[in-house]
DNA sequence: TGTACATCAGTGAACGCGCGTTCACTGATGTAC
DNA sequence: TGTACATCAGTGAACGCGCGTTCACTGATGTAC
C-alpha cells in the first residue's frame, strides 16, 4: 500500500515532471518548516534539507524565498479558496447566520493555509511589498462586508461606530482570534477551544457587537 | 531658550553622567528607528548612527539588541504605566463606564509606549524567550479581568462564550484594534480614528459583546 | 595648586561568522542521424 | 535499434556580502602625592 503509493511519485518519467515534483517538494517542505520555525527563522538550506534536496536545488526553482512565499500564496489564490471568501451566500448581517456563515468560512479559510498566512504576516513585518499584499487581502475581505452592515442600520438597529470602524474591529478580532489559536503556540494553562466554539464564540461577540442585541 | 535647554545634557560633568547620557542616547534613537523602520529591519549601526555615537559604543552599554529591548521593556515597568493598567478603579463590567476604563487605559499605554510594544511584537515572532515576554504580558492583562466579568453573569447576563475566550477575544480585539491604528501604517484611503472615536468604538462593541445589551 | 599616572567612555577600522548564492561538475534524459 | 552528442535537473563545495562584534587607540576625567 505505502510502497505502491510512493512508487508512483518515486519514478518520474521524464525531466519536467521530474522539475515539477522537486519544485512541490521544495513548497510542501517550506510550509513545513515555517509552521514549525516560523517564516523569518527558516533558511533556505532548512528547506532544502527538509525536502531532502542540495542547497543549490532551491535556485532552479525560486530567486528567493520571498518569490517561494509569493508562490505560496499563488497556490492559496489558485485553489479559489480565498474568493469563496467573497462570494457571500449569506449577507444580512442582521441574521446570526449571516455572520455565522462568514466567521466560520475564514476560520477555515485561516486553518487550511495557517502555515502560509502564518508566513505572509511574518515576511509583512519586514518587507513593504509583503504588507501592501497582507494589506490589500484585508481590503478585500473588508469591501465585502460593506454591503452587510448596510442591513443592520435598515433593520433599525445601530452599530457600535462608522461602518469603516465597525469593520475593521471584526476582521481584527477574527483575525487576530484565528492567528492566536490556530498558529501561535497555545499559551500554558490555556485550551484552546474547538473549531465550533471558536466560531460560535466569535458569532456571538460580532454579531451582538454589531447589533447590540442579545444571541 | 533652546540654546539653554540643550546646554544643560551637552556638559556632563563626570563620567558617570556621561555614559548615562548616552545610553539614554541609544534608548532614545532605537525607539525612533524602531518606529521608522520596525525592530527586526534594524541594524545596531541604525541606532549608533541615529544616537549619534560610534558602532562600538553600543557595547559599553548593551550586549546585543534583544538586551537593549529589555531595557526599554524594564523602562516601561519602572514607569508604572503597566501596573496602573491592573489596578482597576471600576471592575464591575455590567457598566460600560467600567469597560470604557479598562479600553481607555489599554489605549493610553499601547498610544505611550507603541514603538516598544511593536518591538516586543516583532521580537517575539523569533525569540522563544520574547515570545513568552509577550504571552505573559497578556496573561497579567487577562488575569486582572476574571472577576470583571463575574459581574456580568451575576447581573443576569450571559457572556458570549467562556469565560476564557471571552476575555481572550476583548484581549485580542483591543490590542490588534491598538497596533492597527497606532503602529502600523495606515492604509491607503483609510482614516485613522480619534482616540475618543477608537476608544468609543471597542467600548460598545466590548459591551455589547459581553453582555448582549444594546449600548 | 600642580604634576604624573590610572582609569575609562568613546571611536571606527578591521575582523570573522552565518548564510544566501554561485558554479563547475555529474549523471541521467532527450534528440539527431 | 544503436551510437554520439546535447540538454538539463540536481549537487555541494566554495565564494562573498552584510552586519554584528572586537580591540587597539585617543583624549578627557579621576586620583595620588
Amino acid at each position: 500500500m505505502t510502497l505502491l503509493a510512493s512508487r508512483v511519485k518515486e519514478v518520474p518519467v521524464n525531466r519536467k515532471e521530474m522539475a515539477a515534483e522537486t519544485e512541490a517538494a521544495l513548497k510542501a517542505a517550506a510550509r513545513r518548516v515555517f509552521a514549525r520555525k516560523g517564516y523569518l527563522n527558516t533558511k533556505i538550506t532548512d528547506i532544502t534539507a527538509e525536502a531532502g534536496r542540495a542547497a543549490g536545488s532551491f535556485y532552479n526553482h525560486f530567486a528567493s524565498k520571498e518569490e517561494l512565499l509569493e508562490a505560496l500564496l499563488g497556490d492559496i489564490a489558485a485553489s479559489g479558496d480565498e474568493s469563496a471568501l467573497s462570494e457571500s451566500h449569506l449577507s444580512d448581517f442582521s441574521d446570526p447566520a449571516a455572520v455565522r456563515w462568514h466567521v466560520a468560512q475564514y476560520w477555515d479559510f485561516y486553518k487550511e493555509h495557517a502555515s502560509t498566512m502564518q508566513a505572509l504576516h511574518q515576511a509583512a513585518m519586514v518587507n513593504d511589498a509583503f504588507a501592501r499584499t497582507l494589506a490589500s487581502f484585508g481590503a478585500t475581505q473588508s469591501a465585502d462586508l460593506n454591503g452587510h452592515l448596510a442591513h443592520v442600520t435598515a433593520a433599525g438597529m445601530r452599530l457600535p461606530a462608522s461602518t469603516e470602524l465597525s469593520i475593521s474591529m471584526m476582521y481584527q478580532l477574527v483575525d487576530s482570534f484565528a492567528q492566536m489559536w490556530l498558529l501561535d503556540p497555545v499559551p500554558a494553562g490555556w485550551t484552546p477551544p474547538t473549531d465550533d466554539e471558536a466560531i460560535e464564540a466569535l458569532t456571538r461577540f460580532v454579531y451582538r457587537g454589531f447589533t447590540g442585541r442579545d444571541y
